[in-house]
DNA sequence: GCAAATATTTACCCGCGGTAAGTATTACCA
DNA sequence: TGGTAATACTTACCGCGGGTAAATATTTGC
């Protein structure tokens, strides 16, 4: 977490700003922590320490605020969901796992999650897209080996990444379940399908 | 659809007003059809052929009228579903037709769509839980007939929601394809899930 | 006719996103 | 060592859109 710093007005001594974009983007996920989602630039730029213009000059108004918070939660999703990925045996429990640590960042992240929701714009679909690409990519690779067509993929990444999100957001807003519990019901919908021919055993 | 009227100040002759509720609504679909998403409620209002207090006293805030069109998309999208669910024959044929027909009543709404998406406050599920709330006892009865577990019902139906949401936002923006492929891909996804044991043909 | 009820508008407030112009401080170079 | 250019930041503002209070016009009911 970088801290408040003593900041003057003038070309700095050192060859760097003290308030670089990072700085920025760290203190407008902390005023949206303690202040919820309706938050103002106005306050978070007073949560960095420096004034409106300043925001406006390192990282773009507020949809584009809201736009790079996304790439960054998504960017963490993404992270997780690498790891959770390498460490289990099988595809299935690997995909809950993978469930299960979205799930548990996006709850860690609840204010963050409703403000890149309502923030982003949803006539392009560029955060979307930021999601879905690497997916969509593994997805591909995947069903090749399995000598499947890949070009359902696309269609397929939005669809799990809506189901993700509209679940997170239930989750985190009214379900006491642990998310491990939800994780597998999901799993369960997204492995094996509605089909009822497609019944088995949950993996313990 | 209503049509402009000659109002007059004062109480009007017969007991109902000429401006109601409904008449905001449609005033409200079409100048969001005409002029996108970010139309204000003042052009709602004129194209109403009334002033902004009017919209207020009859429907309420913005977040309030996004809610309400909300509603009104679902009930559509809900009705249309259970139609196309009457016709078919097999349960998939039936999920494809429900699939397909929601697509293509959203990219007859697109900019409605994007309005309630942006609109609907993220906070409360109040609109999403609208829309599942059906299905979700569509589902468990499904279910239950089946011997299953009904308890997974409530995610699935955000899960399913949340996918076509995605996906529509997706097809109405950047996809070529029509309707009906993308819904075989969907229900490809939602019948038989990810696992590669489940693969069968598609059908016709 | 006159008061109460109702329908609607005018005129306004306020907050917030966004920006232009001004001020302070330092680096660079003669 | 002074002066100029570059940089970092602030103050002060604009405009729009959501939301509302108070005024205005018209009709019903006594």
């Amino acid at each position: 977490m970088t801290e408040r710093v003593h900041r003057r007005p003038g070309r700095p001594s050192g060859g760097k700003p003290l308030v670089d974009r990072k700085h920025v983007l760290d203190a407008a996920e902390r005023a949206i922590r303690r202040d919820g989602s309706s938050v103002s630039i106005e306050t978070i730029a007073r949560e960095a320490g420096v004034t409106k213009p300043i925001v406006y000059a390192h990282v773009g108004g507020r949809t584009e605020l809201a736009n790079t918070l996304a790439q960054r939660l998504a960017d963490r999703l993404i992270a997780a969901s690498g790891e959770a990925l390498e460490v289990q045996t099988t595809e299935r429990a690997a995909l809950a796992a993978l469930v299960q640590c979205n799930l548990e960042i996006i709850g860690k992240n609840r204010e963050l999650f409703h403000y890149v929701m309502s923030g982003t714009s949803h006539d392009n679909l560029y955060i979307a897209q930021r999601s879905t690409v690497p997916l969509s990519k593994v997805l591909a690779a995947w069903r090749e080996r399995q000598g499947l067509d890949p070009s359902v993929c696309v269609p397929w990444s939005y669809a799990i990444v809506g189901m993700l999100n509209f679940v997170a957001l239930w989750w985190i807003s009214e379900s006491e379940q642990p998310a491990a519990e939800v994780a597998e019901q999901l799993i369960e919908l997204l492995w094996s399908g509605l089909s009822p021919r497609s019944v088995r055993t949950t993996a313990g």
